[in-house]
DNA sequence: ATTAAATTTTATGTTGCATAAAATCTACAT
DNA sequence: ATGTAGATTTTATGCAACATAAAATTTAAT
């Protein structure tokens, strides 16, 4: 009969790639941090990580997907803030938004700069994929411009898509601002409560503009 | 007394130097347009301009100062279309705004969309900059808001720089998806063109609010 | 303890930017 | 016409970073 053949110790070793892998996944993740996206090199991943650079080829792969690994990370984490509180009024969606979107930023706001800056540039926040972050963040923003509507909120004379749009946008190129260096974190709340609120402006109701602008002028004082 | 030392001809020599320098830019400038920055590298400049890559270094300087020639080219012949024609009304202003950018850009689109990924990754954009490209568009959106307000098209409730920052904002997150590729140069006017006046009639008076309006959904129809 | 497979490392290749030093060219003065 | 100083280009070389084939080592089940 054929004798059993010894087959290694496959769950316990896989275990232990999950592990090692993530300590290189957490290393990169210092660098980038600490010295963002023009500091990381393979050679020094490898050096802090004590491994050679083969190794990260064969655990995870070439930079590329190194980084890759990073901002998806970051962009499960950025997710979560995406489900928002259920909808009263623009004013506070807008603003329990931000302040969510702060929250997570602050505690490690050097390597959410980098892993944007690293995403832009390795391509991965396309706006055609359907299960990308664009996406869903036009779908949740599309959302609050629709309740806004049906609450009255608004007079219903701009396009809901066209107004998501906009209210996305807004909060897109503040973020833009803070990733590359030109804003801080504080700025870039300021500049995307109002950017949104500034849209929401455009079509609210008589009655509730006073609100909005009122707001809008409020936080766009802050801290002068 | 001492002989006339040769001197070699100076004026001459300098000429010809600036026209080997051109003929590197242009060609950088093709390689650019054609392939997009990625693909430009000093050998195949060097290759495709009949010079060699140290030749480069002493005409021009290192392949960061190639492409921030490049950069500096498209910007001058962007900040052109600044110069707006005279103030009638928000909606004329932005409009031939949109479509001066549009001539411009339809040219040689391959080449601008690229020369501002450079001009984004070496960090040429700086919003520091009193002389910069930055600091000038906002100025121009800061004049049109300014007219605006004072030919009574705006309430007045929006602090006048803020909403500048807000036109301008608009416009700048439309250019970041043409030149990333997101989005086509219709589309981009497109959402320039609705994203600043969508701003402006988060103050319209009352009277003027319904032109704007109207004009946003009658352009974001546009092409449907 | 043995063993087969998984894993890591050594050694090497490739590409791209950069520059020192040698070779060449250029335009003027005679 | 030709020599010459100085400008310009090229040859030769170095360096840094990513990548991978092949050899050496480690691992865990038997």
């Amino acid at each position: 009969m054929k004798p059993m053949r010894a087959q290694g110790g496959v769950a316990a070793r896989t275990a232990n790639k999950l592990k090692r892998k993530q300590t290189i996944l957490d290393t990169a993740r210092g660098i980038i941090a600490g010295g963002g996206y023009s500091t990381f090199t393979l050679a020094e991943l490898a050096n802090l990580a004590n491994v050679t650079v083969p190794t990260i080829h064969n655990l995870i792969g070439n930079k590329s997907e190194v980084l890759k690994q990073l901002v998806v990370d970051m962009v499960e984490r950025t997710e979560q803030v995406l489900f928002a509180d259920k909808f009263s009024d623009p004013i506070t969606s807008v603003e329990s938004f931000a302040d969510n979107l702060m929250d997570l930023y602050r505690n490690d706001e050097a390597f959410y700069k980098a892993a944007f800056v690293v995403g832009e540039q390795e391509s991965l926040f396309e706006h055609g994929h359907a299960a990308g972050i664009f996406k869903k963040s036009l779908k949740l923003a599309f959302n609050v411009c629709n309740e806004a509507k049906t609450h009255g909120f608004l007079n219903g004379d701009v396009d809901t898509q066209l107004l998501a749009d906009r209210v996305f946008a807004n909060q897109r190129i503040a973020r833009y601002d803070w990733m590359h260096g030109y804003i801080n974190l504080a700025e870039y709340r300021k500049q995307m409560i109002c950017g949104m609120l500034l849209t929401f402006a455009s079509d609210a109701t008589n009655d509730y503009r006073p609100a909005l602008l009122n707001k809008i002028n409020q936080v766009f004082a802050e801290g002068e």
